[in-house]
DNA sequence: TCATATGGTTACTTTTTGTAACTTACTCTT
DNA sequence: AAGAGTAAGTTACAAAAAGTAACCATATGA
């Protein structure tokens, strides 16, 4: 065995122990304040809302769209909603006629982002990895 | 303006472009190797399954259950179809009877879900901060 | 006067999830 | 010997989420 890679298993397996040691699975709760919080943060079109905010320091509605291609109206204004709610964006509404609206990250959300980053550059230097595996796999 | 700060997100905005930069948002592609991958692997419920076999070195079907409690049988059992697919779970199965299967981490699924706790770690110390802020949005 | 732009909302359809019962084959209990 | 239990799923059906596309008010520019 490498002890190297078994020492970091350890050292994950006991962070992990922190995190959800404490639950009684024969009781488990009906919320838990990790998966609440990360279901909204992690959410597929959450991530690359944020990720966008991260590069430009404010963008309108449309622009976002635009970027975050393939989201509809309805989706990216629910997603904006709740990511506002959790204090990972701020809207502010000018009252100019066309209405000028401007969606930016909060400080939390800035360093929300830089988390976020960490795992999409590994998932960008991993993805030709993972479609090989799928395409070896067969079902695609 | 704080210089720190501020020379933080340049360094993200630069990270972000790196990622998205190629992109020609008049004729985006259908299908971005990030979001796909990402798509897969930081789903609410895959996260959770990578996590606990994270934490214990297999898992077989039921157990896996009861830990990533509130996951049905369908579900859980396509997570791990696609997970096992992107090749980041090995599933090894005994001709005992009744049949025991094991599910377990590959390398490389080692390997994203330290990532990973880097993420959910950041996540648990945040969430009361989130709850607090959804609070006082008002719309729960 | 008609098209365009803004930041959405609404009604409707499609896709994804969740629920719960069922399967197969063997063993343990009564 | 009949019935229940176990393991790892599958299946049919119901509910929830997401996608689609038309629509809204208001004002400007052609």
């Amino acid at each position: 065995m490498e002890t190297i890679a078994e020492n970091q298993r350890v050292k994950t397996a006991k962070k992990i122990e922190k995190m959800f040691g404490h639950i009684d699975y024969k009781n488990p709760p009906e919320l838990c304040p990790v998966r609440d919080v990360m279901s909204v943060a992690s959410d597929q079109w959450s991530t690359l809302i944020i990720l966008w905010l991260g590069y430009f320091e404010t963008l309108r509605f449309n622009k976002l769209k635009k970027y975050v291609y393939g989201i509809s109206n309805k989706v990216l204004s629910q997603r904006l909603k709740v990511l506002e709610a959790d204090g990972y964006i701020s809207r502010k509404a000018f009252p100019e006629v066309p209405i000028r609206v401007e969606y930016a990250l909060t400080e939390f959300g800035q360093s929300y982002v830089e988390r976020l980053l960490e795992l999409t550059e590994w998932m960008q230097q991993n993805s030709p990895k993972v479609l090989a595996n799928r395409e070896k796999y067969g079902i695609v």
